[in-house]
DNA sequence: GGCGGCATGTAAACAGTTACATGATTCC
DNA sequence: GGAATCATGTAACTGTTTACATGCCGCC
């Protein structure tokens, strides 16, 4: 997956490893995130692939930067990708949900405080959403087409502020139920 | 994860790995889930770290079923695990979001007919959870202590309703949006 | 002088997916 | 007789995470 996003991100533009890990924290992070660690890697996978070629670049003399550029090749395959329609559901992985499924043996204050402590960080999520423009840009104004684009970008961003807003209002209902007990 | 769900539900009984995936596949499938290949693999790996003990049971004689029981250490872990709260955000992985992020360059008819695709899974999946009664079972209703547990449970269970309801309200909404581009 | 951020990467471990494989039983 | 489901597992691969590693620059 995070290939096609790497190859989403070079069309617009050639770019560094720095580059593209500064797009993703800031657009597709809120669905999909990656290390630096990983898109540097799966970056020299997709040049040994022919999907990417990369150059260095020693014009800063003191930093070697490698900059990738997306080949007819990995263009191709991503058209492909995106021509083939998801057929099933995207599998969803919640670990807090794990936890409270097996909280039934925990103290109701433990739950209480993680409980609490996840609500803190999806307002913190949620504002930050809400501060994002897509009509301005994501993290890099001047690289992308926006038209369309930014259409596409404020949809998926509706949806995060979407979540956002349901998983602190179950976190409300569910803190309330627990006080209860 | 996979590791501590397991030990999760080797709490309430001894059982086999085919016991372990339907107890998954009816309870915590829906916020994460596993593929019968990891079940196996990883019962044999906790059992080689102490977590868990195995015995076979040739009682049918045509079939040998291999049934595994947490062990002192198995139960240790577990409680330590259920004891360090989580400090961050899960991340969420949404692969269809990816695809809608980089569909600027799509036709709009394929865009909306992977849309509408979507949708439809996702109203089954609300007409599955809303079948599901936790008072009842989470597939094996008598081996688990139902008093505490089964509210944890319809909690989870609170959550996954939500959130196909939120997307099903996004997905309505996207769908109108771009049919009026 | 120390800290944080920029910028780059590698290595090892762990987790997850897909494919292969087998054989019994039950339902149509 | 064939398909589906029960029931078990292994192998190979792919993807992801954590830890290690380096060195510059600018700020306080």
């Amino acid at each position: 997956m995070l290939k096609y996003i790497l190859l989403g991100f070079l069309n617009y533009q050639p770019m560094t490893g720095y580059d593209l890990k500064r797009l993703v924290d800031g657009s597709t992070a809120h669905f999909w995130h990656a290390y630096h660690s990983q898109i540097y890697t799966t970056l020299r996978k997709m040049e040994q692939d022919g999907l990417v070629t990369s150059i260095i670049d020693n014009s800063d003399e003191r930093l070697e930067r490698r900059i990738y550029d997306v080949t007819e090749l990995g263009k191709s395959k991503f058209k492909q990708w995106l021509g083939k329609s998801l057929t099933e559901l995207p599998p969803s992985k919640d670990s807090l949900l794990v936890r409270l499924f097996f909280s039934g043996s925990r103290d109701r204050s433990s739950v209480l405080d993680e409980l609490r402590f996840q609500r803190q960080l999806r307002q913190q999520q949620l504002e930050l959403y809400r501060q994002i423009k897509p009509e301005k840009s994501p993290a890099e104004s001047d690289l992308i087409d926006f038209d369309r684009e930014a259409k596409f970008w404020r949809m998926t961003l509706d949806l995060g502020l979407a979540y956002e807003q349901m998983y602190l209002k179950w976190l409300d209902e569910t803190i309330a139920k627990i006080e209860s007990f």
